[in-house]
DNA sequence: GTACTAGTTGTACTATCGTTCAAGTTATCT
DNA sequence: AGATAACTTGAACGATAGTACAACTAGTAC
């Protein structure tokens, strides 16, 4: 051992490498062509591989969006607990990071949310799929001890994600906000500065 | 013309019932093995005729897949307009509603859901998979005036839907209207008779 | 160096897909 | 009855799918 950092080269660094870069590819390929467009050929076209290996790192299909779906899911984590730990107003924080939804993070989002629909049918994906709400939650539940109040702040931001991804619905953090606000029952705007 | 209602074996009729059978089929289809499931192929073996007969009412897959998310639609929003028309309490037939996404009608509102899922690729879905929300937004205009209520009482359905379908969350209709009436902020038992 | 193992490739097998089509059947029309 | 058009069938074509596998390359360990 002893290694220097520069040999970075290794077949063990070089395997994580791929399999990330397959991930992406396959994240990609879920913003081209949908959930249903994900093949391992699709996939390796996209990460510019042989099919084959594509089935040496996911063995199934499964495995890849499984996967797929754990790397945007981890992406959203960090968000959130940014806004939980660093953000002065949590509440605008999530408004703004449920608005990016209609940006350039809309393909993010549509990507977590077609993947996530398919837990409800693939056991394994499903505690996946749940952690976006947990998170919510969890920011919810530095705001309120009411228990009614976390659980409609996890279902309006749910709610709002969807209107601006299938609705097409305005992405206008102000407007979230006061929609979010409404839910965990903070008025508004009433002492706002 | 001037046949008998007895008659009922018309070409017409007969093609019509077909029809449905098959978008029936379709939503058996889409109910056991998800929307990635539905084939021509899979589809006619559920209805019992032949590949091709599949083919000859929707010509393509797509065709069939309109038609089977159409086909929900209509039953929520003839579900929706009985509860505006005719319930006492409306938030609570609401309530109700959404609560039945846990039971029997569980498959069916998986089946909604997967099927709209598919609007956000295909413009021909998208509104037929706007109806719900709109029916729901609709019921929340006869309780108030505020737009914002009206978009906040959408997302928390929305939301709540979710979180019985997904998350397995309680299916308590109290605990739903309770949630459903602070998104429309009418303060939920604090004035009731 | 030699042995070993992770990574990588090309090819191929089998299954199923959407879609087409010519032919056969049945109800309606005149 | 004869013509017409809707309905129904079985078979087939080309494309693509998941997956398996033997061979090849290149880092790693001894």
């Amino acid at each position: 051992m002893g290694d220097d950092s520069e040999h970075i080269d290794g077949r063990k660094a070089r395997g994580n490498r791929r399999r990330a870069e397959i991930i992406d590819a396959t994240l990609a390929v879920v913003t081209r062509d949908g959930a249903a467009g994900v093949t391992h050929r699709t996939v390796a076209k996209q990460a510019g591989i042989t099919t084959s290996l594509s089935t040496y790192y996911f063995a199934t299909l499964d495995d890849l969006l499984v996967a797929a779906l754990s790397s945007v899911a981890d992406t959203y984590t960090t968000r959130i607990r940014q806004i939980i730990d660093g953000s002065e107003d949590k509440l605008r924080g999530l408004a703004e990071l449920i608005v990016q939804s209609a940006g350039p993070g809309r393909d993010h989002a549509l990507a977590e949310r077609e993947l996530s629909s398919l837990a409800a049918r693939r056991p394994a994906l499903a505690p996946v799929a749940r952690r976006w709400r947990e998170n919510v939650g969890e920011l919810a539940a530095t705001l309120t001890d009411d228990p009614e109040a976390v659980a409609a702040l996890v279902a309006a931001s749910d709610g709002l994600c969807t209107a601006i991804l299938i609705d097409n619905a305005p992405a206008d953090p102000d407007y979230v906000h006061r929609i979010l606000a409404r839910a965990i029952h903070t008025q508004p705007a009433g002492a706002v500065q």
